[in-house]
DNA sequence: AGGAGTAATGATTGCGCAATCATTTGTCAA
DNA sequence: TTGACAAATGATTGCGCAATCATTACTCCT
């Protein structure tokens, strides 16, 4: 038996000695089995456990120059949204031999597009960025990439290569529709970072109101802060201090508007009945508040999932690499905090 | 002008021939640049960015063998624990050259053992793991691995190499002990995903309890679900069913704190007169619940930080790599979920 | 001026693997 | 039995870099 000593990692080689072949047929056996005689993989399966190989990636890198990572850019980490996706992420590729570098780019479309260049330099298997606002430069790069790239969140707008998403301009619409559904007629807007996706769905709020001959620019307060639950309550301040008699508010995202729900509740404004309050991403809690919380539920775990899929697939068949779009939808879920004709 | 072909990919060598050097001099501008002069470092510099050079990292931790890589192995991606310890460590890590690779291993010890079997074997930099309840075999991997090893989130127990966190028995004692300050009597438990973190809590809770003559095994419910703000109502109302008169709680985190919160709102019960309650971590939202949830602060943002810190401070220094326990406390901050006696 | 010592630079080599091309073995038809 | 072809296996080579050892240029002292 072989002694596995201190300071000799044990290569391909020693595994080949051990079971009578070739290093190559050990390579074989591992990256395509196919090509190997049955007795001779299971020679070599035997010796791999027997000496408890593991290849080394990056010899492995070097020499095929190709790894098994998958590059992840994202504009921020502390966006739940991103968390979500992120878990999605993480499930699908579960198992697979792949793994997932994270590059944050803190909403700096430069930064990004550095981060582009420092990743294709590494030989990605696949790339993943969120959404399809990325510079000139960074989509050539991209359009030149050797591997698949995904572009999710979005499903507005031109994908480089394949794009996994939901239109955020028809949910803002949908859900400013919902409000205007319900009898509300002074619908304002509040909006913390207002990055691309959170620009689109402002303007389907705007389009919506302005087709129904309500919009009023007087009711849109924005914010280039990060959204969080406090920030609700000083956003609904300024909204008010401005425009006092506004009946219904379209938020960004869920934290704004647990935030409005709590201000409102210290004010002693009546939800649903004087304030409609409309939030977006369906988190968890929302449907636990008292009133429950209108929202629009985005498929953010699915896109993960989705993402990971067809970079398999994309990878699995290099050919066959087809374009995709693939609009995933969301839902308006009506609660209590819009439900005022006591539906 | 140097033509950069499409299928050439800029090594080394072609920088070293712009600048007139040779390639190990600019593999030391790189990496060691103060073993290089003053103006063959500035050619080269020049000549890396003419020729937009990036290193490749696979044939780098080939020559080397070690890579830029700090392994993270944690629990759970749905935690918002560990996404604001991420974007500590993530933060920390801007602009230096090392990266993150994330694992989660689902709250399986044995699962954590084979990933940092798979993540030792690629050489990392560092590894940073959740928690010291690993399996013996894995602390043993982990106490001949060559390369430093933080564990985070705890103070309490051994640490194999360093340790940051704070002690959470201390804080579920400092809690509990808070709650019995304000003169509830009939105190409860609420614990979802009861991992060693939770177990120490209630262990600290039980203790304090039990020294003022108050605990109560009937005042104590857990479920391995993970936890949420949903079922924090849920699991209210189990208590409630087999305990009517508890007048307060302690719960496991933020999410079931709100969760019970909102039940209790609906149940007619006032908060906190007829019912007190306490979460655990301070989300952002809990100061904006109303009332107010009372709550224990702990660092999640500086534990990624510290350890980052750390881990850098080992790896530039590797001679005086002394291990450190550095524990960072919690803090009880007290709002209105317990704020009975008018204060 | 000459030697000792240091700072700066260079040449060679191998890390562990997979691509490429070459060779052997096995199978079957005529 | 022979030749043709496919399946299986092997030998060689280089991916791009840093470790190692060797050499050169420079400084300072006597």
């Amino acid at each position: 038996m072989k002694k596995k000593t201190e300071n000799h990692r044990i290569t391909l080689k020693d595994v080949a000695t051990h079971a009578g072949v070739s290093a190559i047929t050990v390579s074989r056996t591992i990256r395509s089995p196919q090509l190997v005689s049955e007795s001779a993989r299971k020679r070599v399966r035997r010796s791999i456990d027997a000496l408890g190989y593991v290849p080394d990636a990056a010899a492995s890198t070097l020499a095929s120059t190709r790894t098994d990572v998958i590059g992840l850019l994202i504009p921020s980490l502390t966006n739940s949204v991103f968390t979500d996706v992120l878990r999605g992420l993480y499930d699908a590729l579960e198992g697979s031999r792949f793994s997932i570098q994270i590059a944050n780019y803190r909403y700096s479309p430069e930064t990004e597009e550095k981060l582009v260049r420092t990743f294709l330099n590494q030989k990605p298997a696949g790339m993943i960025l969120a959404g399809v606002d990325q510079t000139e430069a960074c989509r050539r790069l991209l359009q030149a990439a050797p591997c698949p790239v995904v572009q999710i969140m979005d499903s507005d707008g031109e994908a480089v290569d394949s794009l996994i998403g939901l239109s955020h301009f028809d949910a803002g619409r949908a859900a400013t529709g919902h409000l205007a559904d319900q009898g509300y007629r002074r619908i304002g807007f509040l909006g913390a970072r207002m990055d691309p996706r959170s620009q689109r769905r402002f303007a389907g709020f705007r389009s919506e109101l302005e087709e129904r001959g309500l919009f009023d620019p007087d009711r849109v307060v924005t914010t280039p802060k990060a959204s969080s639950v406090g920030l609700g309550g000083t956003l609904l301040s300024d909204l008010f201090a401005r425009a006092p008699d506004t009946d219904a508010i379209f938020c960004n995202n869920d934290d704004l508007a647990a935030g409005v729900l709590f201000e409102a509740q210290r004010r002693g404004i009546r939800v649903p009945e004087d304030l409609g309050i409309c939030g977006f991403n369906d988190l968890e809690m929302s449907r636990h508040l008292n009133p429950a919380l209108t929202s629009v539920a985005t498929p953010r775990y699915r896109i993960g999932t989705e993402a990971v899929a067809h970079l398999m697939r994309a990878l699995e068949a290099p050919e066959s690499a087809e374009r995709q779009d693939i609009n995933l939808g969301f839902e308006v879920i009506p609660r209590g905090t819009t439900k005022r004709q006591g539906g």
